[in-house]
DNA sequence: CTTCTTTACTTGAGTGAATCAAGGATCATT
DNA sequence: AATGATCCTTGATTCACTCAAGTAAAGAAG
């Protein structure tokens, strides 16, 4: 589990929620993803390959540098979820894919990682989209 | 930059909310660690020594391994932030605790950590109120 | 007071994430 | 044809994290 992040001193009652979600939300997702055995860069990783993409591309999507991408994908291959093609386009690129067993494993995850469904599903229409109203606005 | 948590893909806006939530602040953190040279662990474990305790107390909050406080509390002892002292009613025991410099790092910390008081600060008392009672009950 | 167990912490080994520096291959331009 | 940029991998290093094992002391039981 990796140490939460926070709490500094919280001044406000709001704000200490908002660390409480924080909290159970990293450590619920860590959780799912470590029922299929996965690490949760792994779980990250390969919820973003709906679409066969470069490692380039998810590099910069996840804010990372391209190297930390190729050790988790080499894994992820090992783990026979993930294959690597080569880009017809451009022979220098490599093209990474879901498996069948990586689309399966994905979908399992999906079913695992219930915090956020089941926090919101705890919350009428109408709270939901005041709360989304009150996070957007929060978030600037 | 530690991967981000999600997203599954999610199916209602609310969910995609509270990840983008998550996500920032835990970038945040890490920036604000980084700012003052420490990992988000070092940061955690020095918000939480407030008042001096044993390496026990920490895992137990933190929930992790006591191996793991061991090494973070090494390493925050090497930058002379933190202090280790024999606890006199228990000579198994440590007591940590921070020392003046690890006070004011750890005081540059929390300004440096301006998310969450932004991000509320965005928000009237009213909608704070509100933001609130709905995380709490969405937390269940 | 001895033995036994439990508690508190450390050490060592191993995995994985992350970053940086450097390099090979290919593309794109000139 | 040469130059430079781009895409990715490799290697080295640091840190977080976990587990297994070990030391030392506290606590209980005989």
């Amino acid at each position: 589990m990796a140490l939460p992040n926070g709490p500094v001193t919280t001044s406000s009652e709001a704000e200490a929620v908002l660390f409480d979600l924080v909290d159970v939300y990293d450590r619920a997702f860590e959780a799912a993803a470590a029922e299929l055995s996965l690490s949760p860069a792994q779980a990250c990783v390969l919820g973003r390959l709906d679409e066969r993409r470069g490692m380039g591309a998810l590099a910069e999507e996840l804010g990372c540098d391209a190297s930390n991408i190729t050790q988790i994908v080499v894994r992820l291959e090992a783990l026979g979820l993930v294959a690597r093609e080569p880009n017809p386009r451009d022979r220098r690129a490599r093209l990474v894919a879901r498996t069948p067993r990586g689309d399966e494993v994905n979908h399992r995850f999906a079913t695992a990682f219930t915090f956020a469904r089941t926090a919101v599903g705890r919350l009428s229409p109408d709270e939901q989209d005041q709360l989304t109203a009150l996070l957007r606005k929060a978030l600037g």
